[in-house]
DNA sequence: ACCGGGGCATGACATCTGTCATGCCCCGAT
DNA sequence: ATCGGGGCATGACAGATGTCATGCCCCGGT
């Protein structure tokens, strides 16, 4: 029987996987649990078999809380489950230490066999998914470029940067044309956009 | 036996939803489609009691597809599923003529409620949500306004957004600035945000 | 000890952006 | 018939933005 933790945080989405995983003979959800952190503490009491983590959860991202659960229970194995295949993601999830990557659009019949074969100590990663994370490089941005472009999404002025980072406005403009430059866009939304589509932030 | 036609994009994520209803005694999920085009398909050729529909999907968006569905199968009850509690989705929703409104956020247990409440003629709708739904009062923009803040949103420049809308620049400029005014923003991104964020886009 | 990269800052400059006034056309409502 | 709203356009202007050169500090690698 291979015991599996849930985190996801859409709680009916969550409810579904449940519920599709459960058809299988060999498989039961022993806990469900809807941000990261959660998912660490569940790790830690229900030592499962198999983590199947979403990326995009509240308090703590899936990557983070796959490497806070695979130092604190090195015997489970982690599988990302999310909805964008960015190839950021991907890399990050693997030097995170996940043993696969299955995007939320993937056939359902996948699903179990992925869970088995991350528990047989095999690793899942759909192949376009990692062509693609191979061909775009890794992100080439420095921790303060990633910063001021996930604050420049929301649309802030110049101004609003920098008082939020307690910097010059100055400095803010010339981290932020870095970022440009090194995402070959044209303006700061578009290098937040394709930073973002490339899982850089 | 309540016949439902299920439309999500997200191939898993269907999957996990038929298995969570079909646990249900008196729900049989009759098709499966991704997108809002085969759902009107699939309406058409099955008749279902009620249409599970997510509004994010590829081809035709759910609330294009319910309006549709509902012309073609006047017999069918439309229940939308999606991620985003936007105000403007609930009520562009609810013009179309859908009979409820669940986010994926809900608890698993109300769904299959949800469904037998729309079969039997109810209104199914988040209090919270309509709530917001009427404070925030509808859409204040112009059809061309949301062309253009829906093209702004990628981060194109002025230039760029004229040329693909045939339009001089000064138009476009022009537009924008109204939106901006409208939405209370203070600059084309913080505007395409708001708007978004109200389901106006 | 030296070098290079990242972070921070300033100042100057060209360009882009947002605003406003003005005007034209079309259409539906009064 | 007139009015108002939406779409379109132009021109002008202030302020925001992106680029570039220059310089300082700190740190890790050679």
């Amino acid at each position: 029987m291979i015991r599996v933790l849930l985190a996801e945080d859409q709680h009916l989405v969550r409810g579904a996987l449940s519920a599709l995983l459960s058809l299988e003979e060999d498989i039961t959800v022993v806990a469900g649990v809807a941000d990261g952190a959660a998912a660490v503490a569940a790790a830690a009491e229900h030592r499962p078999d198999v983590v199947l983590l979403d990326i995009e959860m509240p308090v703590m991202d899936g990557i983070t809380a796959t490497a806070r659960i695979l130092s604190e229970v090195p015997t489970a194995r982690v599988l990302i489950l999310t909805t964008f295949g960015r190839p950021g993601y991907l890399r990050r999830a693997m030097d995170a230490g996940a043993s696969g990557f299955v995007v939320k659009d993937t056939e359902p019949e996948r699903l179990a066999d992925a869970v088995r074969k991350v528990r047989a100590g095999q690793v899942v990663v759909d192949p376009d998914l990692a062509v693609a994370s191979l061909e775009r490089g890794q992100d080439p941005l420095t921790e303060r470029e990633r910063q001021i472009l996930r604050a420049a999404e929301h649309g802030d002025t110049v101004a609003d940067l920098a008082k939020r980072l307690c910097l010059s406005e100055g400095t803010v403009r010339n981290h932020l044309s870095s970022a440009i430059g090194k995402t070959g866009a044209r303006n700061r939304a578009e290098a937040a956009r394709t930073a973002r589509e490339n899982g850089w932030l």
